[in-house]
DNA sequence: CTTTAGCAATAACATATGTTATTATTTTCA
DNA sequence: TGAAAATAATAACATATGTTATTGCTAAAG
C-alpha cells in the first residue's frame, strides 16, 4: 500500500509540483479496497466513480458484446491503474466491466478527490490534462495495435511487455485480450 | 473561415470561461492553409505540429502495416478536427499519416499556440484538460466499436452516423476505414 | 474529345478464424 | 480427500475475410 502511495506520488511530481503540505491533504483522501478473485468491481452501465490503482493482484476491463462474448481491453497488474474513464469523466453509464482476476488490494481515487483536486491544487488541472494525456497515449497505442498487427505480432509483443501476465491468468484470457478464440490461440502457439 | 473560428470560440465557450479580449488576442493566432486533393500534409515519423480544423474539403487520417496496408483511422469533415494528438503532445514522431482527400481549407491550431494558451489563458490549463478529455472520448468510442462490432455493423454505423462521406470519397477507402478490403466490403453490401 | 488511370463488381480460390465436441489434466472447494 | 468445475489441446467442419484476375464503367487530364 506503502508503495503504491509513493508510485502515485512521484508520478504526480513527474508532471507538476506539488508540495509536501498539499500532498500530504491530498494523498489523506485516497482509499483502499480490497476484492475478492473474480469479483467484479465496475459493471457495464454503472457509473464508474473511481480510478483504481493495484497494489497487490490483478484486475481486467473487459468488453461484452450483443451475443454476450467477452473481450479483454486491458490487464492492471501491480502499479497500473483502472477505470472506466470515459464513464469516469462525463459520469455516464460505463462500457466497461472491470473484475479482480486474483485476491486484489487497490488505493481508489475517488471521482470527488480528482475533481475536488482540479480546483484546489495548485496544478490540479494541469495535473488533470497531464494525466489525462497519458491515459490517451495508452489508447492511442492500442488503437495502433489493433490497426496494423495480427493477432499472433500481438501475442509476441504482449510476450514481451507482459510476460508474467501469461503465467498468471487462464490462456483464454489471453485469448480474449487478443480478440481471437482460445482455440485460435492455442493453434498460434503451435508455430 | 470565420465559421470555423466561430465554431471553435463556441466550442471552447462551452467548457470554459474566455472573454472577448483574451478570445480576440488569442485568436488573431490561428492560420488558414490550403491543400490540394490527395495532399499528404502529415507523414508516418514526422513530428505533428499542428491541430486542424476543416473548414471546407476532408482530410483522412490512417495507418500504414508493415506491408504497406492502410487503415483509414477517421473522416475529418466539415468543423472537425484532425490532428495526431500523441505526437503532438510528445513532439515524438507520428504514426499516422493525414492526407487531404479533397481540395481542403483548414484553420490550423499550431503548437505553440497551444501549448502557450496553457499558461496564459486564464483557464489555459482547464481547457486543455476539456479537449484533451473530449479527444479522448472519440478514441474511446472507436476502441469500443473495433472490439465489440463486425465490419457490416460497422458500416451501417457509419452509414447511420456519416451518410454524406460515403458519396464523397471512393468506396475503397470506405473499406480502408472498416479494416477490410474493398472485395470484401463490395460483398457484404449485396446483403 | 479522347485517352488513360482509377474505380467497383464479380468469380474462383486460398487463408484465417470461429464453432462444436471430445478428452485429459488441473484447480477449486465443500 | 474427493467430487465438481475449470482449463487446454485437438480434430473436424463452417464461416469470414483475403488475394488475384477480369470486366465494364467513370472520372481525370492532356
Amino acid at each position: 500500500m506503502h508503495n503504491t502511495l509513493e508510485y502515485i506520488h512521484k508520478m504526480i511530481l513527474e508532471v507538476v509540483d506539488i508540495d509536501a503540505i498539499e500532498w500530504a491533504n491530498y494523498s489523506a483522501m485516497f482509499e483502499i479496497k480490497e476484492f475478492k478473485k473474480k469479483e467484479v468491481i465496475l459493471n457495464v452501465n454503472s457509473i464508474c466513480q473511481n480510478v483504481y490503482f493495484v497494489n497487490s493482484g490483478l484486475l481486467r476491463t473487459y468488453f461484452t458484446d450483443k451475443n454476450g462474448r467477452e473481450s479483454t481491453f486491458h490487464f492492471a497488474q501491480e502499479f497500473d491503474l483502472a477505470t472506466d474513464l470515459e464513464s469516469f469523466i462525463q459520469q455516464t453509464p460505463s462500457k466497461y466491466h472491470i473484475q479482480a482476476l486474483e485476491e486484489t488490494q487497490v488505493v481508489v481515487w475517488p471521482h470527488k478527490m480528482v475533481f475536488d483536486g482540479y480546483k484546489n491544487l495548485r496544478n490540479g488541472e494541469k495535473l488533470g490534462r497531464m494525466l489525462t494525456e497519458k491515459y490517451f497515449i495508452l489508447f492511442s497505442n492500442k488503437i495502433q495495435s489493433l490497426y496494423t498487427k495480427t493477432p499472433l505480432e500481438r501475442y509476441n509483443e504482449m510476450n514481451k511487455r507482459f510476460p508474467t501476465i501469461l503465467q498468471r491468468v487462464p490462456q483464454h484470457y489471453i485469448a480474449s485480450y487478443l480478440n481471437i478464440t482460445s482455440v485460435h490461440l492455442s493453434r498460434l502457439k503451435n508455430e
